[in-house]
DNA sequence: TATGAAATACGTGTTAACACGTAATTTTGT
DNA sequence: ACAAAATTACGTGTTAACACGTATTTCATA
């Protein structure tokens, strides 16, 4: 029995949550090699027991999930990497492809969805719901339209999504808040922002976590 | 040794958290009557059970945790609400007093610490941890300084937080908008807003979550 | 080297958000 | 009934954010 089933560790930071989990697994007959409370200790335990999966909330201290992902690829570690997270984050799906992120688990998933993953994964496919799928052609959809910024501008946004004024931003960048006004309104018109009183100040706020 | 335990119901729409708990309670021998996935459930639960303690999630479908304390409130019931968070929800906590919760558990508290909390419940006393008293203290002084706002000021305050512009705003309340104008100078004044482009604007935005 | 894109900066004009103020009317509380 | 607060609305002025445009310089690429 534990032969066919995959060897795992996870790690996150709310007791209630890591409890959970692991009760589940444990439920489960998976071969649950160890559990963690923080990226640190996360990334210990996928180095020393070299487990088929890592289930891992994205937060964490000291290490986030994304990042021991990151240092998991770095080292040619084969542990296949599925992220924990609340809410769908913006940015952290697009990295899934660079990283070798295996599949992501709302919070919200029943059970069965779950072990659906950890099935899928095992099995060598990525795992991606419908929803999460969906999300990620709207994320794709904006973020390509950003791409269609030069990198001055993309500079400006987010200066701008920082409450920093035209005078302020110039001052900063030393150049002329002329040269600001011209790129504001270069940027309203590539994203297509309806020309509003404080609408590139309300939009830069609303996709401030697209301007890493 | 179930005399001494309280009976509790809990309800959470996230299923590991859901189950973190339950297991937890259970192993904890304390007399679980049931758990619930929406705040319809949970409020059937309490009315139909009548335990010592709910632990809810405040943000579930149907209902909120907070609209079934209030709900609880309303119909004399006596259990005693716990309320589980992820985050510091701030205009939340103001509500504390009026709707008999009893406590919070912040998602991040460590398993004893919710022991902790539920024995201090069931012994008929309120229970937040520092931090939240803390934060309720932070809150507290935000709000008061709102209360300085007229009613107008704010309404206006909180149609600015909408992205709503002066002429919007006037025209929705029927009033001229140099009438919002001269409001918007009065809160500026009151709230001890920095002079700065924008400010108002930026400072309705932060606290969005107060202008209920 | 030539070309196109990016960066820079200005001209000119309009409007919205702000400041500081006055004042009348209405509402509220005692 | 009276006083204070709230509401309403205006006068006047300044400035920042926007629009639409021109133009030069620099940079990247073929």
């Amino acid at each position: 029995m534990n032969n066919s089933k995959p060897s795992i560790i996870i790690a996150d930071d709310h007791p209630l949550l890591l409890k959970g989990l692991s009760d589940f697994l444990l439920e489960k007959g998976y071969n649950l090699l160890g559990s963690g409370t923080d990226g640190r200790e996360a990334y210990n335990l996928i180095t020393q027991k070299k487990p088929d999966i890592a289930i891992l909330d994205i937060q964490m201290p000291y290490m986030s999930g994304i990042e021991i992902a990151q240092q998991c690829k770095g080292a040619n570690i084969s542990t296949k990497i599925v992220l924990i997270t609340l809410h769908k984050e913006k940015e952290l799906y697009q990295k899934a492809k660079e990283l070798n992120i295996f599949g992501y688990i709302l919070k919200e998933f029943a059970l069965e969805e779950i072990e659906n993953c950890i099935k899928t994964v095992k099995e060598g496919s990525p795992f991606f719901s419908e929803k999460i799928k969906e999300f990620i052609g709207v994320v794709q959809a904006e973020v390509s339209e950003l791409d269609t910024l030069t990198p001055s501008e993309k500079k400006i946004l987010k200066l701008i999504a920082q409450d920093k004024t035209n005078k302020e931003i110039a001052s900063q960048l030393f150049i002329s808040y002329r040269t600001v006004e011209k790129h504001r309104s270069n940027i309203i018109t590539k994203l297509k922002i309806e020309p509003k009183t404080n609408s590139l100040l309300i939009w830069a706020k609303e996709h401030h976590d697209k301007l890493l």
